[in-house]
DNA sequence: GTATTATTAGAGTGATTACTCTAAACTGTC
DNA sequence: GACAGTTTAGAGTAATCACTCTAATAATAC
């Protein structure tokens, strides 16, 4: 592995477990037995780190989101989708900690960032206009529109839910029954919209999410 | 105004235009044309600074969310309830934009905000409750929660949501109509549920929520 | 082998920042 | 007006951190 590249996992690492404002150039590469200068040798500053990870979180959202094409979508390929999405959003988890900050220091993210937004916008409004076509779900256009933005602002939020909300304090940490609780709520938001034909699948298919009753 | 209090609001206001990250001790004090050893008679750390802002958030919120008691909600209280809260968000919106970072840095804050999410939490479905018994919305006490939860992300979450996926740049600023765009994503949450009787009305309320169209 | 280039080490630096310390000024009381 | 307690100024400090600089080492080319 090239050194570029294990700067960028173990800044990735790093940020994830402590947080992108916690975490030095200087704890990155004594992390790798490196000295500074070298991490400086490969990245002009911190930032250009956080910009190059943001691209990789960026392709691989965007993989994670395509359509199947030449066939209709299932409601396995629907479960499928918020797996990947929400493994994705696990492994980069640091990004959308406190993206304002990080929007503010790297300009070059700022209409970046944007424009991957409104990308994952109308990707996951054809994910929903697929299980339209395909009779899972029944609702017009603007509730669909409505129904991926409450989508995206769950779904990139619900790591920092957790964290503030569901830990008492900064030892404990999430349980692989708190990430489920993330798919059970998009379930949740979906489900008032399920065709009568699907709905009893798609439910009983919530079902294997529902969080223990004392997460709360 | 006490000293004391003067500090409060302006780091309140400074830490909600810039972010708390930004904001040194040094800066609010010279915001106030006082020395900083003057803030720190006062204060015992920034902590503490924002320790008590908090404390003035969870009153307000608290607040905000209380049932009128010896009656049954109505649909104008639960407009009132979104513009309340959105309000108190908007005057505080510092706290949830790096709020894991505030509970790490401050201790007592990590369980007093667990303690304040999940009477926030009891307070919603009380207020969803009430809408039940009003006949304002139709669901089941499963759904009622999944709901609640969904209201609070989604209402934490919307300010962030605008600086970060509708500004083009760190210069433009957030607009009403983007505001009143989070007062209809909420509409948006709960008319699933709405009762065949109340479905006009409270759509007829959301319709002056509608944002512009080309706001994404 | 030698010249050239790419990579790495590691000490160091300037800027920032949370916070301290001492002395001065103010306020109220008798 | 003298005294005591409270509030304020402002210089200063220790720590942190992003980043630089120089020299050494490793890799590659010829």
């Amino acid at each position: 592995m090239k050194t570029r590249d294990r700067i960028l996992a173990a800044a990735l690492e790093l940020f994830n477990q402590q947080g992108e404002r916690k975490v030095t150039t200087n704890h990155i590469s004594a992390h790798l037995g490196m000295s500074p200068g070298n991490l400086y040798y490969h990245f002009k500053n911190k930032q250009e780190i956080i910009y190059e990870l943001f691209l990789s979180y960026e392709k691989r959202v965007d993989a994670n989101l395509e359509l199947p094409s030449g066939r209709e979508l299932t409601v396995e390929d629907k479960l499928n989708y918020l797996q990947k999405v929400f493994q994705g959003l696990w492994e980069y988890r640091f990004i959308h900690r406190d993206m304002e900050h990080l929007l503010l220091v790297e300009e070059r993210l700022h209409s970046r960032y944007r424009d991957f937004f409104r990308r994952c916008q109308k990707n996951t409004e054809g994910i929903y206009q697929g299980l339209r076509n395909a009779n899972i779900i029944v609702l017009d256009d603007r509730d669909l529109e409505g129904l991926a933005l409450n989508t995206w602002i769950v779904v990139t939020s619900w790591f920092s839910f957790l964290q503030c909300n569901l830990l008492a304090d900064k030892y404990e940490s999430i349980t692989l029954d708190m990430l489920k609780g993330g798919i059970y709520q998009i379930f949740q938001l979906e489900r008032p919209y399920l065709s009568d034909e699907y709905r009893e699948r798609v439910e009983a298919m919530q079902a294997a999410f529902i969080p223990k009753p004392n997460w709360l």
